[in-house]
Parts: structure tokens; sequence; C-alpha cells
DNA sequence: AACAGGCTCAACCGCTGCCGT
DNA sequence: AACGGCAGCGGTTGAGCCTGT
């Protein structure tokens, strides 16, 4: 037998919430405060679901919810907090105030994924370190029609108001999800699939030749949404490089920050972990996510590789930092993973291509 | 002006972890 | 220890918006 459904779905009402239920429910809260989610419908007299009503207060009426466009320094600290929490949402929300978890999901999934997702096309990088990168899984496969320029911008849109337009709101049935694969398959099958609708003219392909001729030979990098067409332009890459340390990177190589409470116990929060990002000569940070090697069973335990790597003081020495990036590698590869939580840490990379991967990197 | 289609974002769904019993 | 309820989280969906053709 299933689970208990959340909430009784007979007569609960669903779809876009009116004027007349937000200031309901906002008044409700105000009265009685938030929690009891399940209990605060009927309390309220609403017709919604205890989850929905949560949804609606955190996501859309909480009084401090800033209002507008992601700024640009809002969105360094995104990329840098991905880089470092993955696709915890709610965490990385928990460091911009005023923006919720649901909003930098979408804004992530929507704009910056994007960028990244047409970054792993350059032909010089292999899917295999390109997939390190990646966290969101690739968008579904588009035929390679040549995609018109000039579609809407972001800046464009028009920003988020208290009082939109209501919306009609259709149910359908929940089709089949699509399994979240990890990057490195889903691009390998991406790419079979666009080697057999091309009849093998892949090999051919640019970054951005899917989606139109705007490879620029003389300037392969500075392609950028704004001819209309999202594709590789290093802002993202370029986020995480330190400008004043040329070949460093921010990272969370520092490690875990180890500070006390009043009572001297040690506690460690996520804005400490996050003003623990520092410019380091490594790797790390970039290689540092969590869940885009989270491919079924075939799971690497970063929280082992934060222990294993504190533990043997791998963050602290050259010779740490060729074992971190071999151990990234061996895990890439499927015979490894899963094997054993902690087996393969240590493994040193051959020279050249510690060599080859971190000058990539850095590029 | 109509159309096409990319984009945004509010909302839903299902899963997971925590906590009380 | 097992179970169930609940809150929270991340993935996904799709209506409506917007702009180029």
């Amino acid at each position: 037998m299933g689970r208990a459904p959340c909430c009784d779905k007979i007569g609960i009402k669903r779809g876009r919430w009116t004027t007349e239920e937000d200031q309901i429910l906002s008044n409700y809260i105000q009265s009685n405060g938030e929690g009891s989610w399940r209990s605060l419908p009927k309390n309220a007299g609403l017709k919604r679901c205890g989850k929905s009503c949560r949804l609606r207060w955190i996501n859309y009426l909480r009084a401090d919810l800033k209002r507008g466009n992601i700024t640009p320094e809002e969105e360094e600290l995104v990329v840098k907090l991905h880089a470092t929490l993955g696709n915890r949402w709610s965490l990385i929300a928990s460091h911009l105030p005023g923006r919720t978890d649901n909003e930098i999901k979408n804004y992530w999934n929507s704009h910056l994924s994007r960028k990244l997702h047409n970054f792993i096309r350059k032909p010089s990088v292999s899917h295999d370190i390109a997939a390190v990168f990646i966290n969101a899984p690739p968008p579904s496969p588009r035929p390679p029609t040549k995609r018109r320029p000039g579609r809407t911008s972001r800046s464009a849109m028009k920003p988020k108001t208290l009082n939109p337009k209501p919306r009609k709101t259709k149910k359908t049935s929940t089709p089949p999800k699509p399994n979240a694969d990890v990057a490195v398959k889903a691009v390998a099958e991406e790419e079979t699939l666009m080697m057999e609708l091309n009849g093998g003219a892949e090999a051919e392909l640019r970054p951005c030749d899917y989606y139109g001729d705007c490879y620029d030979n003389n300037n392969p990098v500075s392609i950028n949404g704004d001819n209309g067409v999202l594709s590789f332009d290093d802002d993202i890459i370029d986020l995480l490089l330190d400008e004043s340390e040329p070949g460093h990177v921010f990272t969370s190589c520092g490690g875990e920050v180890d500070t006390r409470d009043s009572k001297g116990t040690k506690v460690t929060s996520n804005q400490e972990n996050l003003d623990s990002l520092q410019s380091c000569p490594s790797v790390e940070s970039f290689l540092n996510y969590e869940n885009q090697v989270n491919h079924g069973d075939e799971f690497i335990d970063w929280d082992c590789v934060w222990q294993e790597g504190n533990n043997s003081n791998l963050w602290d020495d050259k010779e740490g930092h060729d074992s971190m990036v071999s151990w990234l590698l061996d895990g890439d590869d499927e015979t490894m993973i899963g094997k054993s939580d902690c087996d393969k840490f240590g493994e040193s990379l051959d020279l050249d291509e510690d060599n080859a991967l971190v000058a990539w990197l850095l590029s």
C-alpha cells in the first residue's frame, strides 16, 4: 500500500492562487505564525493543500522576498555556491537574502545551466572531464535545426510582480519522468543520437553548431547570448577564476571551517563553508560537484572525499592535488565507481594527464 | 497582424529525513 | 526498533508572456 496522500485531494483547489487566497493566507500567518501547514488550510478557511500553502508563502508572500531580476552579483554567488554545494537549492538560496530556492533553481535551469551545457560541446573537451563541470542534466536532445536568432532576452522579460494576471491552470496527467542522468552519459547518448540524425556529421560540429552557425574561428569563446544564441562564453568559468591570481581558482580547498559556539561545541555552518571559498592553485572546486556523478548506483560520496582529504591533508600539498585529480578521474570510470566508498582515494595521475587536465581547466 | 516558438516562473509531485510515539 | 506523520527539498510541468519573422 502506498503512502497516504499529504492531504485530502477531494475539494482541494489547485493551480494559480487568487489575490483573495493570498490575502487569507497572509493574514492567517501574520496572526498565527508559520508552521502547522497541514492544519493551516482548514484553520484559515482555504481550500488548498498544506504544501501548497507553504509553497505559496515561502515563494511568494513572505515580506522579506526580494523582487526583480537576479543581479550579476547574485548570479556570481549562485555560480560559486553551486560549484560547492551542487543542486542544494535551499542551501544556495539561504545565502541570497530575499531569494527562494525555487527562484534560484528556476534561474539556474533556465539560464546558467544552458551556458554550461553549451560549454561542454567544445570539441577539445573530453566528455569525461566536461562531465565533471555539469551538474544539471542537459536539456533533451534537440533536432539540429538552426535556431532563430534574437529570441527573448532575459532583460526584456517582464519582471515578476506581486499581482500577476491569473493564468488558467490545466492539470494534466503526469508522464513518466525522464531519468535525471549524469551528464557524461546523457551527453554521450545525446551525441550518439545526433550522430544518427546527422549521418555522422557530428564530428564536424563545433560548439554551438546545433543551434546555428555562430562559431567564430577567431574568437571561439566570444560567443554569447547577445546574438540570440545561448552558448559558451566563458562567463561561468570566469566567475570561478581568481583574476588576481592567474591560474588560481576559487575553491573550498581550505576545507571545513572549524568554529565553536559559546559552549565550545564545534559548529560548521553553511555560511562558514561559503566563506571558506578562497583562491587556491587547484581544481578541486571545479570538481566538487556532488551530484553530477550521482549516476544511479554509481555514487561518489563527496562527504567522504572531504573527510578523506582532510584526514590525509590532501588539500595542503601538491601531492594531494595530484591525488585528488587522479581520484576524481578514476571515479568517473564506471568500473571504479561504487566499488567501495573511499578505496580509490589518493592514487596519483600520470603527470601528463594531470597537466593536461589542469591546463584545460584553467585555459 | 498573425504566427511561431523560446523563455519564465508559479505550482505540483514524489521522495527523503526528522521526530514523536 | 519500527512505524507513521509532517515539513522540506529537488525535479518537473505547462500556461502565459514576449519578441523576431
